[in-house]
DNA sequence: CTGAAAGCGCTAACAC
DNA sequence: GTGTTAGCGCTTTCAG
């Protein structure tokens, strides 16, 4: 009640410790006993003490706190799109395996924009004491706003050795789906790849390699890119069958995409998998709810991120940090029904 | 190459900026202005000091740095189950709207479990300036651990008046769900409730109050808990349907069980909505993927998040905070072909 | 352009 | 049980 007349404009100063001290006639020693539970100190003093504190409102600086007592770590998390179902699996298992070891993650989600994600590097610096996820810009613009902090890529290839990396090697699990569809007397498979950089992904060139093995010509595996959605694989299927009807299967650049094919498909009136197989890419979950399920490369998401995590500790802690072979991940057929 | 016989076991002490101008035979201050691009400094110098700094793999620490320039923002933001796709819009709301602040994000997923958020609760108070999110546990552990900082719950309402709450009021959407599906003919409509407290959820009394005023006994409307998940979903429909074949309708806790539903009517061959409509609520762009595309209750997740950091900055900054009134997210029904 | 001094807010030692 | 003294590592004055 006696706090009710406080002018807005007048909370500017920071309330510290000392003010509280003086306020319960104590010294800030012992504000700091009361609030941090310590053992030696008196009942009534603590009281006395705690009261003051809320009557001020005051709240300890953690800055302070962490310089005094270092024992936090906290890790800095670029995601480029929390709302894509991967990133999400990718973010939440990072999460968990950062509690684990108590520490605290700061999410970062850059919108899969590079103007945002150099935002984030800016800020990232002061904040973290490694970061971990799914970086594009160049290696200039950590050097520069983040140096000499650790930092994993997520499949991504650095150059310098300063950066360690998670690899997400497709190629294995790629080289299967062709090998599935082929089986199943296949010849003409296209790809719906992704549209964001001018040259194909790297998804495509596992894709190039597991058709050409098996002796298909480029002719009957084309491509065409799509957004990054639902949407993007549904318009991107239209596109390619409109100008390859012949095509009898799909392989796509994500699941998302491919869950865009499948409605495509159910539009069209094609049957999947009989008319037109599709396989996707990631292996989500949510593949498993639509109709029919989604066949997939499956990536262990829980993994990855468990792997960043603990590659991001090896490096903050001077262990012996993991070895390439050991930060590859890779990928593996998920058979379900579409394909 | 100098740095390579370094033994880990001596990487123990802090390389400090003391360290760095030493090495640089340069001054503290001078350490600082080269690092923080200042501008008056010697080029020549510094990159002297940088050099240095990169020799010894000099972090400069956030807490200190955080300590003389007060300025970054940290909101701690308190998550059930990330990867629940509800969840998953409502993180990435908070997130750009914190991010268009300036401000940063701790993620915690407390994994649905009281006592991953006590743990939660023990470590945050420290690290953030204020804390959103779903909170289950009671307001004594806040104060407890917590004390001070503002905090927003989301979807929960709060007993003391130091914390803030954004309301999620489904009642007006629930009624439209109902009032839809009677106008539909159905007169039979069963609940899929969640499974997780003794007593019926707040949802299911929005439920029960909209078939209440359209006459429907509540011999007509039955209710049965579900695990929060598509499978949980799945298993539940199976077990309302076997105890009440003649439901023509069904409402439920949420999309992931309201999509588990579609799938057990599709393999009990029930076709949806001409056998059995099926109405959830959250309004997740998923329910636009599966066949038949799910109606749902939908709430605006981009505007809850937003809120809730809206309403922590005005905590934060001791602007006026916002009413009871504007910090309630109403759902409407999002009608699509289930129901 | 560079250095010296001062202090951000807190807690760990040590005194009393 | 409580107060005093020192810093934690950094950036800001302000002199030179």
């Amino acid at each position: 009640m006696a706090s009710s007349g406080i002018e807005p404009a007048m909370q500017r100063r920071r309330v510290t410790i000392h003010d509280v001290a003086r306020s319960a006639g104590v010294s800030r020693q012992t504000v700091s006993r009361a609030l941090n539970d310590k053992a030696e100190i008196d009942g009534a003093t603590k009281q006395r003490v705690l009261d003051a504190a809320r009557e001020l409102d005051y709240r300890p600086s953690r800055f302070a706190r962490g310089l005094v007592r270092q024992d936090t770590t906290s890790i800095g998390l670029v995601i480029p799109d929390l709302r894509n179902p991967f990133f999400t699996e990718v973010a939440a298992s990072a999460l968990q395996a950062a509690r684990e070891r108590g520490w605290h993650v700061v999410v970062y989600d850059t919108a899969d924009s590079a103007e945002q994600e150099l935002g984030t590097l800016r800020v990232i610096g002061s904040q973290v004491d490694a970061i971990v996820g799914y970086l594009s810009r160049p290696e200039e613009d950590l050097d520069r706003y983040a140096p000499g902090i650790p930092v994993v890529f997520i499949d991504r290839e650095p150059s310098n050795p300063r950066f360690s990396s998670i690899r997400v090697d497709g190629e294995d699990g790629v080289r299967q789906a062709i090998a599935h569809l082929v089986a199943a007397g296949h010849r003409r498979i296209g790809m719906l790849d992704h549209n964001r950089r001018p040259e194909p992904s790297v998804r495509h060139g596992w894709f190039a390699a597991a058709v050409a093995a098996h002796g298909l010509a480029p002719a009957d595996t084309p491509v065409v890119g799509a957004a990054q959605s639902v949407d993007g694989g549904e318009r991107a299927l239209g596109t390619l069958l409109a100008a390859h009807p012949e095509l009898t299967a799909v392989f796509t650049f994500n699941d998302l995409i491919a869950i865009g094919a499948l409605r495509h498909a159910r539009r069209a009136g094609l049957r999947v998998p009989a008319d037109l197989a599709v396989i996707g890419f990631d292996g989500l979950d949510l593949g498993s709810i639509v109709e029919p399920a989604l066949t997939s490369v499956a990536i262990d998401t829980q993994r990855l991120g468990a792997l960043a995590i603990e590659q991001v500790g090896r490096l903050l802690t001077g262990a012996p940090p993991l070895g390439a072979e050991q930060l590859t991940v890779r990928a593996t057929l998920r058979p379900r029904s579409s394909g």
